[in-house]
DNA sequence: CCAGATTATCAGGTAGCCTGAGGAAGTTAC
DNA sequence: GTAACTTCCTCAGGCTACCTGATAATCTGG
């Protein structure tokens, strides 16, 4: 009903994908997990503390790009929910370093491997070639925005 | 400090792409325009009424896809900022037609005008046959999807 | 010890969505 | 013509995922 009245601009189309492959990458994790309780935003979390377990509340936030607070909610929920704790830092009296539990690390690598056969989903779906044009061209979008926001960000 | 650690998954690179993107379109309003008291959100209602003025809020909101209500306020919002007004429907005593103000039809056109010109970006940026390779792409992605939600949604 | 930075937390706010309830008006069946 | 259902809109309240501001505890440097 939607789509046959105007091309829609690759903006609407970029979101739209998104919210695809996200939800199919989502339901992966439900499907192989029953963890029902986490949503798409906590996955930022997790990844971080999968590949680099004992991180800081205010590291994780700058990896994530949002405010501490806004990460310290998160963590906050996932630690009610058993996935991660919170410890302190014996050097740092000041830091509480953040790990995951075993029901965490269980999640993480179940998230991963969801991520993982969606990517393997769209590789078949377009085919290696173009779903590597694809990923290629996104990338080329992405920088080419840096690049006016940020004209000196030497990396 | 994030991207240089590990491949992004599609799914990421797909959301930071439309960001790119929105934010480009969104600069490219406020540059010929200088409203600052719309936001991204509000777009959805403003190009529907430059498609077709006078329509009903239960249709604007099946065509953004959200509900009644969230298009209800987003049309509040735009009304009291003087960009469309409300008017009865003289054959549908129920019904109120949503028609764009002088205003509203300026501000409509430079925002179609920014999404044409960000349009041109992309496909200078990647060159005319792997622009059109990606929404092609991209759509693809977004039909497999809605085949798995209602494989029998006949149109 | 004091100044200033860093780490985490508490309190409160905003945008953009959502569900639920309900009134007014149109439509259909009898 | 009235009961029953549907459609269109609005009000009230809630949620997620963010945000800013303020504050307490701790570390670092002089």
């Amino acid at each position: 009903m939607l789509d046959s009245c105007s091309p829609l601009p690759t903006n609407a189309l970029l979101r739209t994908a998104y919210n695809a492959v996200s939800a199919r990458i989502f339901a992966g994790v439900k499907a192989g997990n029953a963890f029902d309780d986490l949503r798409p935003a906590h996955g930022n979390a997790m990844e971080q503390l999968e590949l680099e377990d004992g991180l800081r509340l205010t590291e994780m936030a700058a990896r994530a790009g949002i405010t501490v607070q806004s990460m310290g909610e998160l963590v906050d929920d996932l630690e009610a929910k058993g996935y991660l704790e919170r410890r302190p830092d014996p050097k740092d009296r000041r830091a509480k370093r953040i790990h995951l539990t075993k029901r965490g690390r269980k999640n993480a690598r179940i998230a991963k491997q969801a991520t993982a056969d969606v990517e393997d989903h769209l590789a078949e779906l377009l085919g290696q070639q173009r779903y590597q044009q694809l990923r290629h061209c996104l990338q080329q979008i992405i920088a080419s925005d840096a690049r006016d926001d940020e004209p000196d960000a030497a990396g």
